[in-house]
DNA sequence: TCTAACCTCTCCAGTAAGGGGAAGGTCAAG
DNA sequence: CTTGACCTTCCCCTTACTGGAGAGGTTAGA
């Protein structure tokens, strides 16, 4: 399997495919003759599951440690959910502060009668 | 007034103080003779503006809008609320997005036992 | 007056996670 | 044999700063 085709079969941009191999995220590939990548499916697997991992938000990093656990038959599900509730948390701490976010320029925002007039709420609330 | 302290006057570090003139989202200080930046009330108050318009998650470029408006006697409320209400509709594509993040993963988190063994439906999933 | 401590300057490099694109080599079809 | 699709490396660009190096300026105290 060819980069394209690996990017087609893992959902992964042909760049990021090289670059997870670049940064060591995943193993380097094997080369052709002429140099090209050839991918197999157990390659494949693991950009997938970087996929999946990263479309949670997890970073790099994180996904670094989750692909650790996932080929590692020792691991324990309590260190797979350690990380997954860190990563929770996190997730509920932003929603709080976009919560605020929201609260804050939605009042603004309905205070404002966004006619033809210079005077307005939104701006007087930043200067 | 030095950088320090229209950095702490406006709640901003040094260096972003600096940077925002670099990138020319306020204009560049006037300069003492051995080449401080010197800053007035009228600088810090922009500065000001432009922490908290920042603090509302409006882009620099977005900030460069809401602060020529700002500085505009002839501007429109109906102008300065577009612009708000675009950010706020871009908070609340995040909030949906976050929540469906959330749901999916407190559903994971849940599943999984946390406990000593290899058997995890995190894992599973992702892979 | 000297010195230590602190302030400021410019410039360079780095962050996260890739994206864009150039210059050049490879491969399969017609 | 050529064309076009594919692959390679390399470097710069993005956002919004942050950190640090090295050099010069300022100020308070001994």
């Amino acid at each position: 399997m060819n980069i394209s085709a690996a990017s087609k079969a893992s959902g992964l941009p042909v760049k990021t495919v090289r670059y997870y191999a670049d940064i060591g995220l995943v193993e380097a590939p094997s080369r052709s003759e002429a140099g090209y990548r050839t991918y197999d499916d157990v390659a494949v697997r693991k950009l997938v599951f970087v996929r999946r991992s990263r479309a949670f938000g997890f970073s790099i990093e994180k996904c670094r440690e989750l692909l650790d656990l996932y080929q590692d038959q020792d691991r324990t599900s309590s260190e797979v959910k350690r990380i997954a509730l860190k990563r929770l948390e996190e997730i509920e701490n932003k929603q709080r502060e976009l919560q605020s976010l929201h609260d804050e320029l939605a009042h603004l925002v309905k205070s404002c009668r966004g006619d033809n007039m210079p005077n307005c709420p939104i701006i007087d609330y930043l200067g």
